[in-house]
DNA sequence: CCGCCGGGTGGGAGCGCTCCCGCCGGTTGA
DNA sequence: TCAACCGGCGGGAGCGCTCCCACCCGGCGG
């Protein structure tokens, strides 16, 4: 019973000469205290150095304030560290507002994943955002069940029933494509992501739809397809000019494959823009940097993970319905096109 | 009393027809069960899908197996987003090893780091990770006194009494102006990181060491003060230029400065590596992409991470000493040298 | 003058868990 | 034979908090 360790509630308490249940209030921020018995209450806790601690708190509320934010491994190592970077970004900024703590769960491996949502379900968070999610991912499924409100980074397919938050990738290929039509490129071949996820398909998707709206037929053989790495991008070009060796623009599902894109057509000296035209999707750091600086997409991600931030909260918080917003892309033209 | 919600450990006691103690000692392996009770109790926990409530559990443990990693968000936002997704990888790996729980603080504004002692000290985590210190932070030392284990990722200063982990910066940098000394280069030029910074220091430190060690004279006016970022670099770079016009070599304490350094170098047509040598420092992805492909420094950033975070749950659950660990770097050199 | 109301207050109970301690019964050594 | 011991086990207490449910008391209407 010595004095040591950390004031609780009981010694604030009397300390402050009141009951416990009046120092919760103030905590709180209930109405009915009295004037008096609050400023004693805030004193003793000055006094005191008093922070309530929180997990006993949890343990009452059944709420801890925590949400979880899953990446999956495989996929951050391949250098799409600025889209978590900023994305991470988004999400922590919204949640200080609220004081609500980020637990960052990378996940390393399938078994790890599945694991995970064991692990989520010792009610360390209030809530989930998922990241990268595959078409047939079960691990979403997994956490409706469980109850645990869910926001995606990114849906598993156009029929998504769970709350998420998306960039208009259909529209922003389009866009892209668009461009190169419109500046009079006759070819444009296409590398695609992962075609297991929706991304992938919705990026392919808006280079088909740019072809149809422009009337100009598109040719399979100018479909490659891709998973995103830099390696899969310079793969994939290979391929392409290999099949297609007249082609005059290509436009890669993401800046890294555009990357491996351009080293393959240096490595051939296919000049860019002049033979080959490039562009890119998402608009990360590289796209400054790439020799010439490449023409892409820019998705606004970090505004992403504050939607998605706002999202979770407004349903672990107000019980708010499950929300699906698609956020605008937007064409950056640099040299590479 | 609805069987509903989740099964506790009662729940599971009853079922299993044990008492609520010998659920926990299945639960925390402990051996003084008998194999009969163990195998009921597993039994039950397995049909009713019971998962332990480590709220309830950090409660009486007054442990959270959580640990936080607070990252100032004003220098990750400046690119070196690359290094933090690495220590990050790192931390997570070893954590996931001991399911300890990664809880990500990214700190805006000198504000919001003060208060985070407060934050923290509601025991929501066992320890802290500390990254980005300056020589004269106060946080560091708050967490010490609110007695919470404490690693740093790199020291305040050479006197640092914490735990930390940290690059060899020193002997990097020393090997960097080494190899440039050695290839013939007269005027080696250095542009700093922020100098109220170890890091930033040593690496000059490591600059005057090479000289010292060729028997070369080091020029003060070969020293330019940078901050890590590219338009840090830029600038420096052209003030190096005015001063010195002849310098045939620059080692910058950062890939990004390098990088801003070789932007300015091409604005004004001087070739790398030929009439100017560009190392960097860091190895980050940037260093393969910049043109000419980047000589730098590469810290193992991940092993760093990997090794706070053994460092900090050795002090949380084996209350082990605080360590004090540098660890090697090593020259990559490419072509811009 | 009495009952009633309602703002302000405090104590009890209980969240789900761990840990202390004591109980039981079988084995061992003197 | 009996005390000592020990492996296996269970209940009580309590971690620090919130919330339910009184309780008190001054003011007000009947």
């Amino acid at each position: 019973m010595a004095g040591n360790g950390h004031p609780t509630i009981k010694t604030v308490a009397a300390r402050a000469g009141v009951g416990r249940t009046t120092v919760s209030r103030v905590i709180n921020g209930s109405e009915l205290v009295s004037a008096d018995a609050r400023a004693r209450v805030l004193a003793a806790i000055k006094e005191l150095n008093y922070v309530p601690n929180s997990v006993a708190r949890g343990l009452v509320t059944s709420r801890t304030d925590a949400v979880a934010l899953v990446i999956p491994e495989s996929e951050s190592r391949l250098g799409s560290e600025p889209f978590f970077a900023a994305l991470i970004r988004g999400v922590s900024a919204v949640l200080a507002e609220t004081r609500t703590q980020l637990q960052l769960t990378l996940v390393r491996d399938r078994f790890e994943r599945e694991q995970l949502a064991a692990t989520v379900a010792t009610r360390r968070v209030d809530g989930v955002l998922l990241v990268s999610v595959h078409a047939h991912d079960r691990l979403p499924g997994m956490l409706e069940e469980l109850g645990l409100p869910t926001v995606l980074a990114g849906r598993r397919d156009a029929r998504e029933r769970l709350a998420y938050v998306d960039s208009d990738n259909a529209g922003g290929a389009t866009a892209a494509v668009r461009h190169l039509l419109e500046r009079g490129r006759r070819q444009v071949a296409t590398i695609t992501g992962a075609l297991d996820m929706d991304v992938g398909r919705s990026r392919l998707a808006g280079w088909r739809g740019a072809h149809r709206e422009a009337g100009v037929p598109a040719d399979g053989n100018l479909v490659e397809a891709g998973d995103f790495t830099e390696e899969g991008g310079r793969r994939a070009m290979r391929s392409l000019l290999e099949r297609a060796p007249h082609l005059d623009a290509v436009f890669a599902a993401s800046d890294l494959m555009a990357v491996g894109a351009l080293a393959e057509l240096r490595r051939r000296n296919r000049r860019v823009p002049d033979d080959v035209a490039v562009v890119g999707f998402e608009d990360s750091v590289l796209a400054r940097h790439t020799d010439p600086p490449l023409t892409t997409v820019r998705q606004p991600v970090e505004e992403q993970g504050r939607t998605m931030a706002r999202i979770l909260l407004d349903i672990t918080r107000h019980g708010a319905e499950r929300r699906q917003v698609t956020l605008p892309t937007e064409l950056v033209v640099r040299e590479s096109s």
